[in-house]
DNA sequence: CGAAAATTTGACATGACTCAACTGGAGTGG
DNA sequence: CCACTCCAGTTGAGTCATGTCAAATTTTCG
């Protein structure tokens, strides 16, 4: 089943043109896999060994406080990446957590075959690189807008961005993300169907 | 004045060793600059033609909201390197500012010279990989840590980490930092020094 | 259907903001 | 050297945003 290969390379070649070689190390070096709703690729505590790209499916990577709290650093569906970049690259121990939030396939390599990679076809290091800058760009736009708004801009903010994953997601993992509690969150959608123009 | 360019040459070398060429390249390409304080690099709505580092001085990178408010994204003094990715990247307008808090001086390359650096040593592919990763996972700590704190907790999470930073800058600009007003961080600061276990 | 999970609702507590007034230096010009 | 202004920091009162906890309700799914 070759054809799995073909939305990792399309992904890549958004980038950069692959030739055939470097399209058969892509190949040779990325291993499929697939997990049922509810498991983890990674626990708190490991070291982060793939770095995953997603066929199919949902999953959600995550920090637990102190107070047992959950935050959602990004969900991932179909033709994400999904990687604790920090574990994977320095081989220390991650204090996140990556589960499904649905049965999923990923394509992963490990360190050791992306090291390969880098050194077979060095266009990865710009590919590569140019994934980082974009998704370091994402995470600061993000960080940001936590620093500048309010739990309902942001609620409607993410309701336009990620449109396609608003109605995928349970209400509970959203307020996660947003990093407000869920029942502020259902109270936030109450107020929004009841303009606040509304007077007496 | 070559001399400059040693902290840059050893900056790089952290990540990896240099050869002659490689060296020479760098000093070809970078350019040097010094601001007076309060002199700005980048105003929003401009294009990010420079990636800096610093030699001397202090700079931060901030948004201004529609409601005025700053909000400060990164503080950078000596070896640090100071640029709008995204902006710089893409070749958008920005939305960020660049400004000094002290006279300072850079090295910076543009987008154009940086592409030609790429071309003549490649290993700057992977250099600058790394330097991103390093940044990515950081900003990303950054973010969690907001979601997973209160001001007082971010304060004195501050306080440990940017040391170097603490003593130097005015609150007003760490307030920004934290993302709280200054009256707030000043009332944390009084409470601080009252613990809270002092019972009637 | 029935149990477990997700969502909603309400009362109350706390974190954080706004605004306005006050305090205490750090210049600056006479 | 003094008087003056300017700016950062402090303080307090009132308000809004959000959290906590507990209970009620709805949805999901075996």
């Amino acid at each position: 089943m070759s054809k799995q290969f073909q939305p990792l390379i399309n992904y890549f070649e958004k980038i950069a043109v692959l030739d055939e070689s470097e399209k058969q190390w892509v190949k040779d070096l990325f291993v499929f896999k697939s997990y049922k709703r509810k498991e983890f690729l990674l626990r708190e505590g490991e070291i982060c060994k793939q770095f995953n790209f997603l066929l199919k499916g949902c999953m959600r990577m995550y920090l637990v406080d102190d107070k047992a709290n959950t935050h959602i650093l990004q969900f991932s569906a179909e033709n994400w990446i999904k990687v604790d970049a920090g574990s994977f690259r320095e081989r220390t121990a991650s204090h996140l957590n990556i589960d499904t939030l649905e049965d999923s396939e990923v394509l992963y390599i490990t360190p050791e075959n992306l090291k390969l990679l880098y050194e077979k076809a060095p266009k990865f290091n710009y590919i590569i690189r140019e994934l980082l800058e974009k998704h370091l760009t994402s995470v600061q736009k993000r960080l940001l807008q936590y620093m500048s708004s309010t739990g309902e801009e942001r609620y409607l903010a993410f309701q336009k961005t990620y449109a396609q994953f608003a109605n995928r997601l349970p209400q509970t993992q959203i307020a996660a993300f947003l990093g407000i509690t869920p029942e502020h969150l259902s109270k936030i959608r109450k107020d929004i169907t009841k303009p606040k123009h509304f007077i007496s």
